[in-house]
DNA sequence: TCTTGATCTCAAGTTAGGTTGAGATTGCAT
DNA sequence: ATGCAATCTCAACCTAACTTGAGATCAAGA
């Protein structure tokens, strides 16, 4: 028994954007930007596949949890070429998000504390500001252990 | 006794540059938002005082802390008027960009723990997920638990 | 069939934080 | 006094992530 299309299966770009909370123009700029790829209509109009939804759903959290489009690219990449993405697919990308935001969050701490050294040391000092020395300028000016903020 | 000004009290733009490893348009730049106000030359070339390096490093210190160049006009508005800032002074500063920092990452753990908890309930589900509806829309949809995992 | 709402494309505008370049002056050391 | 580096202003350009608007076409119900 032959698999049906039924009309639902293709939804349009208003109904898209309804189901994800997104804006129409969004979910264009983000064809543009090749996140998604809907097929055309007859008449040229996106049709977009019901799994979609969840992509372009995607899209959103991540953005949400501070990801850029381009690293959501490189994420989608790692979906399956040619089958529809199954929860365990999805499950592998959450996990590598996972990794980023933690190391988001470790970074921010090591920021922190690196702050509270300077508001410690009555800093701001410059000379010695691990905060301000955090970058290469100011090379080799006076000895001692040089902390480096990672950019 | 007069207060003498050595020509080294007031500093070229290009020194300026030097000293905080920041661009000289970028500094022109922070100039035309209002976050430093040099003096001019007789011929209308820029001259910045000693403290205000200080108060440049401090730009470019807070924007790798994370700050808008907006949230850093509205530190530099509790500095003192009409007199340059001690270390006291930024330090009251440094402490409340502490607290920008601690609420940043107490958000960022939130988002990391809602995210768990998809990645738990094999989710991007959608309906059910923490994150997806993090937000607003959730226009309810048909009948009954859908799980989008079936597509 | 008519009419209305949904879509289409393409161009331009928006905010943040700058950079780049042209063409004109300034400032300082010989 | 002159020569050259530093500076000046102003306008245009850049990325990211979209939005807005104009003018044209599509889809579907009465």
């Amino acid at each position: 028994m032959a698999v049906r299309l039924r009309k639902s299966d293709l939804i349009p770009i208003g109904e898209m954007a309804r189901r994800t909370g997104l804006s129409v123009s969004a979910i264009r700029f983000y064809e543009d930007k090749g996140l998604v790829e809907p097929v055309r209509s007859a008449g040229n109009q996106r049709r977009f596949l019901r799994s979609d939804i969840r992509r372009v759903s995607f899209i959103r959290i991540a953005q949400q949890l501070g990801l850029t489009l381009g690293e959501i690219q490189a994420e989608f990449a790692k979906l399956p070429y040619g089958r529809t993405p199954t929860a365990r697919d999805w499950k592998v990308i959450s996990t590598s998000i996972r990794r980023v935001l933690d190391e988001r969050i470790a970074e921010l701490q090591r920021t922190r504390d690196r702050l509270d050294g300077c508001i410690g040391c009555g800093c701001l000092s410059l000379k010695k500001c691990a905060l301000y020395n955090a970058d290469d300028h100011l090379a080799a000016k006076g000895p001692g252990p040089r902390q480096l903020l990672a950019d």
